[in-house]
DNA sequence: ATTTTTGCTATTGATTTGAAAGCAAAAGTA
DNA sequence: TACTTTTGCTTTCAAATCAATAGCAAAAAT
């Protein structure tokens, strides 16, 4: 997996591994959505295809945000949970959603209400609460 | 400028229109390094090629993230400067810088060390500091 | 009057994307 | 046990996008 960054700059390295329109989109599935395998990565909202699931899935495991295991008793399915390097772009997260419901409700009016997205509650418990909740999510399904 | 956004999520309406590799390095250099011309904004580190970065700037505009105007006294340089809705992207570049600085390290040993970014005075200080500066030059470059 | 600078656009080839189909292995069903 | 379905992909290929180069018109400098 290509490790070519651009420069030395941190939006400039960041942008080269999440700069593109899916790669967050599969994190927020994981960590808001809790979803797990391919399948329920599959079936986003937004309908990404296999071939850029797979990629995608595959770059982010070269990056350690995402781990991919099998579980026992299951030979079949492909766990994919994200690392703490993934688990901890939640912030990052939380302030794009909060910059899209001010910013962006003009040219997309389908963009739910803060009050749905949970941005009335403090920021910092708000993204403590998610990634708590995930890394208990990753102790059950691993234990 | 297209604006079909791919579903009503915040995170994916903001991926649709910043989601690659150049849009925010374009934000950071006008955010953090007060470019504001085509020939600064061309100068960057990274090398942006004059197409790129021609279309990026129409498409920033036509969301309103950035204004384009001409000074008196100067016919020939455009003046490319942000909106309150693209300074009000600075928390979640520094949100990316964060993590880069505490998560990327390990597969760019360039990025530069903390203390640099001014990651050790408090976050909402810091953010406020960048745009003040930013709205600051703003007042002085067109009043 | 000439040269340089600025802010682009046009062209063209390279790369990436994405839709569809296919496929092997595991799991479920008859 | 055989068959069907499910899962997690890969392959293929056309379409879209990207990016390097060259070029160019208008303004500014010399």
């Amino acid at each position: 997996m290509k490790k070519n960054f651009r420069s030395n700059c941190p939006v400039c390295s960041t942008l080269d591994i999440l700069g593109d329109k899916w790669s967050l989109i599969i994190i927020r599935d994981m960590i808001l959505g809790h979803k797990k395998t391919f399948k329920e990565l599959s079936n986003s909202k937004e309908e990404i295809v296999p071939s850029i699931l797979s990629a995608r899935l595959k770059m982010l495991e070269s990056f350690e945000l995402v781990t991919k295991q099998k579980l026992p008793g299951n030979l079949k399915e492909n766990i994919y949970l994200l690392t703490e390097s993934g688990i901890e772009l939640a912030p990052i997260i939380l302030e794009v959603v909060i910059w899209a419901d001010k910013n962006l409700r003009k040219f997309n009016d389908q963009i739910p209400a803060p009050e749905l997205l949970g941005l009335n509650v403090e920021k910092s418990l708000f993204i403590q609460g998610i990634q708590n909740n995930y890394r208990k999510m990753v102790l059950e399904t691993t234990h």
